[in-house]
DNA sequence: CGGTTTTGACATACTAGTATCTTAGTGTAT
DNA sequence: ATACACTAAGATACTAGTATGTCAAAACCG
């Protein structure tokens, strides 16, 4: 019972050239058929919705989708790039296996550079950002009670963009998003344990009265720990799921 | 007299997937045709031989490579993800501007991620490691004799990278390398002076001789000061390049 | 004559079909 | 029985052509 046109893409509904004129040279912001697709296969492999390994077929992915292979194929080249889907030219693409080995050293750099972002949040951030702040906590914590893990990831990573963006830095969050892919996939592994979700609530707002004191050290110490914390139990989840990882 | 198979790709020549067998799951190295373009615009853009503006019509590119659209297409996509092409949909496709607004949180990570690889690397390099770097310092004053900019860039880079592959670090130095390229966009608009040249040697020279005594905070301060020194006077810059910027 | 509308050339986004490479399976010779 | 060569199926990489949206210049109207 496969139901082929799941993720059809409604034709002619997405207003792909979104007036890119206006004054002088806008920085174009894409939204085609390829992006779509993108995003899509981002968000259910991130999720283990696509388990590692499964095939992704250009032509399956044809029909699944209702497009050509075009932008199909942009989409699994995007893929590629980010780590999340292996291409054998030739021969086949496949939804990626996570790296163990590339786990410690994300780790290092996740590290690096949620430091310098939270270093110069607490020097600078008003009250306004604070606000924002306390508003992504009490959508984590909603999200936590009603147990959506997926929304419930999507909101720790906005309270991480947050905290990049106050400080000014978009591009910071732009590599961090990048370097954690494969850790987060690595979490997703880990059972919705609700006591861990307010664990991690519990440590996010730690970070907040930090930054609201502008205590700068306090607010690295806390953001440190709480990365260190946030690494799953790698070992164990390899034997719980031997053929997800390399 | 426009040359325009000058950079016709040899036909047939170019040994695609190279044998992507062996035992289990090997990583793939694609070598298409896509990467062949893509490498080829990404060092032209990179040593400013393409100027920021210049239009990169598909149609005009595929004669000038004698392939298909396909390639070329996805070449400039992948080109727009690193930020060094603009493509407005439906309109036109330029080399990008540099993005001077963007420069100054660019040093802000590189100097986070290139402290992170020193630290280690000042730690853990053993004297076939020093021997390594010896090397590459000895091929880059040839080259600043020599005074080919190009191959003094890259030599350049090939420290670095050398320091971060000495570290254990192989993503810092592709995070690197993306972070860094509008910084070196700039730096190839200051002249080719000999002393600034030199200048750079003995900075890297004072780098190497920390490392080898394993001189963690020596190692970090002074390639800390080299990245501050390195970073070029953009204000002038932009007023000798003025249409260069954004 | 100024402002608005229209129109058409043009560039990218997509569709469709062909070519080439990989790889597993089969058969044969050693 | 094992190893090698051959064969054929299948998947991606590429070629070629169509569709669609953009932008600017010309035409039109007030």
């Amino acid at each position: 019972m496969e139901r082929q046109g799941e993720h059809e893409i409604a034709e002619g509904s997405a207003p792909r050239g979104r007036s890119a004129k206006s004054g002088h040279r806008p920085p174009q912001r894409r939204v085609t058929t390829a992006t779509v697709i993108y995003d899509e296969l981002y968000e259910a492999i991130v999720n283990m919705h696509l388990a590692p390994g499964t095939p992704l077929q250009e032509k399956a992915l044809t029909q699944q989708f209702g497009v050509s292979k075009t932008p199909v194929r942009e989409a699994l080249i995007r893929l590629s790039e980010d780590g999340l889907v292996d291409i054998f030219p030739q021969s086949g693409t496949f939804v990626s296996h996570v790296p163990l080995s590339a786990i410690p050293e994300a780790q290092v750099i996740r590290l690096a550079l949620e430091d310098t972002a939270i270093k110069r949040t607490a020097e600078i951030a008003t009250v306004a950002d604070i606000a924002q702040l306390d508003a992504k906590l009490a959508s984590q914590r909603m999200l936590a009670d009603i147990g959506d893990m997926d929304a419930f990831h999507a909101a720790d990573e906005a309270f991480h963009e947050a905290i990049a963006l106050i400080a000014g830095y978009p591009s910071i969050w732009k590599l961090l998003r990048q370097v954690k892919v494969q850790i987060n996939r690595a979490r997703r592994l880990t059972l919705p344990v609700a006591g861990r979700m307010h664990q991690v609530i519990g440590e996010h707002e730690i970070i907040r009265e930090a930054i609201a004191r502008h205590d700068v050290e306090a607010a690295r110490e806390a953001m440190q720990s709480h990365l260190n914390v946030v690494i799953p139990d790698l070992a164990r989840l390899r034997v719980a799921h031997p053929d997800y990882f390399v």
